[in-house]
DNA sequence: AAGCTATTGCAAATGAGATTCATTTGTTCT
DNA sequence: AGAACAAATGAATCTCATTTGCAATAGCTT
């Protein structure tokens, strides 16, 4: 199965660095793996706690997201006002986000060619590139549609005033 | 001159608001226009306390860096940890950014076949992008460079130990 | 099992940014 | 010009995400 692959990955990853294996880590993946494709901190704490009847220290959580991070299950996706989104990427392709600035919606795409294009930018320029993030802040066509209806209070159609 | 009709274009802005035509409104836009490819708060808050000599409220500056925004004269560009970093943009096509996590530079680029995607992939999705922003994360070739210097600290073609 | 070291959890610290409110400053009206 | 009102300012305070210091605890090694 994916998830004991991943766990395998991390104990591996954890012994290499000298880190030590404990419960709070993979509680921490575990939950990302099953629950996460788009999480803050906060949906961690939640999501553990619902679990384990055991709250997660939040000092843990955010180190071990760090670690995450650093070992590769995890990326930083969306940093809106001062939240910051962090998606579950184990195995996935690198992907970019849409996000609603109405209803927080998040839409996922893979256009091959933007990444193909920075690819060639940062030839350009001699740089090498450890990470990218594009984010297209909009509004999505349900909060748009909703926007409408309340535009047209009062519709023709409908029987009083 | 550039910046004179950028500030009677505020201007107007301003008054469309209805919001009052005040010294730390100009001055702020002043040197964001004269200093500030990118910049942060805290640098404006140094600009400005350097000229005129008196410091200027951060609240001050937070509020107009925001009404900024609005008029469409800045935008936040790059979110790197806990920092925001802002750049004018007044008149500048659309770009996006190349930042070196090494030395913090920052490198504009701009590629016209990137922002074409972007809009095929909001149709799409039937999404209205309001604004958007790529981020590549890397490491620049002076950084590079100076890192391969560290990797050989006694070159054979130097003369002693 | 002892002993060492990394990890945990708590509480306190930090830092960006927002907010409150009394005072000041633009603007408008006469 | 001056009165009257609304909006803007600065200082202090608050908020909220994230980090850090430290004492207690739990993995690992032998």
């Amino acid at each position: 199965m994916q998830l004991e692959t991943l766990k395998n990955q991390f104990e591996f990853y954890l012994k290499q660095r000298g880190c030590k294996i404990t419960k709070s880590r993979f509680d921490i993946i575990d939950v990302i793996a099953r629950y996460g494709s788009h999480f803050e901190i906060e949906d961690l704490v939640n999501w553990i706690t619902q679990e384990n009847k055991k709250i997660a220290s939040r000092s843990t959580v955010y180190r071990t997201v760090k670690l995450l991070q650093e070992f590769g299950a995890i990326r930083e996706v969306i940093k809106l006002n001062n939240r910051t989104i962090y998606e579950f990427i184990a195995g996935k392709p690198h992907h970019e986000h849409l996000v609603c600035v109405e209803c927080g919606k998040i839409i996922e795409f893979n256009k091959e060619k933007i990444e193909e294009l920075q690819e060639e930018v940062c030839k350009e320029y001699d740089f090498v590139p450890l990470n990218h993030r594009l984010e297209i802040f909009g509004i999505c066509s349900d909060c748009r549609s909703k926007k409408d209806e309340n535009r047209k209070p009062a519709p023709v159609s409908k029987s009083d005033t």
